[in-house]
DNA sequence: AATACAGGTAGTTTTTAAGATACTTACTTT
DNA sequence: AAAGTAAGTATCTTAAAAACTACCTGTATT
């Protein structure tokens, strides 16, 4: 696929870094790349996001359609969260991502 | 190239993100994809961002070695931005962010 | 009976990113 | 001589993102 119209490309980035930009989207993205989660697997993964701020990650995520939330079971309690199928065709930029980072990371997050 | 480290990995999303991410310098590495370009050429295609906003970003750029100021010219001055040959690599990603972007905006990027 | 776990919500405060506004130096054009 | 271009800098303010603290419902564990 070629990119036709290049300002309009452009913009794309910026409504592309909304999604997965931002402090958490990113890396809740990555790690439901994997296999679904539940709410606290992923709070202990991402280990200094708090409760509400992870609520609030996850909300947007299902807004778009990324993410959706299932519930497992009523009780007790489980919850959990999966990418749509449509979210998952996000795993491949998540893996670009990710193996850019691997490759440049000495030269690039050196902050001496 | 495989992820070994899974943790790791996950994290390095934040770190890419980092670089990328926020309102201007995914635009500003896209359009650095293309060719060089002056202050003033940059200024007019990110048409709402500020002379300040724009040298910020640009000061981080330079700090990480993604991009390079160069002095054309003295008297008048004439000043151009460019990928570095590191931050050449970064086209591929940017290429996989417009990509993912054109294809799936119709899902995603409705507000409705 | 008390405590802890699961999955949250609500309200406030702090931090960070971005924007607004004004000004600068050195040159060039009218 | 005045105005305009090029490439910025310096402050200050605003807005948005994230964090902090406390609390909630229902179940399970000690």
């Amino acid at each position: 696929m070629e990119v036709k119209n290049k300002q309009q490309g452009i913009k794309v980035v910026a409504d592309v870094l909304d999604i997965v930009g931002g402090k958490w989207r990113g890396q809740i993205l990555a790690h439901l790349c994997d296999n679904p989660k539940r709410f606290n697997e992923l709070k202990t993964v991402l280990s200094r996001i708090t409760s509400s701020t992870l609520t609030k990650e996850l909300r947007y995520l299902e807004d778009i359609k990324m993410v959706e939330r299932k519930i497992i079971q009523e009780t007790p309690m489980i919850v959990e969260y999966r990418l749509t199928k449509h979210g998952m065709s996000i795993k491949d930029l998540i893996k670009t991502i990710v193996e850019w980072g691997l490759k440049h990371r000495a030269i690039v997050f050196k902050k001496d």
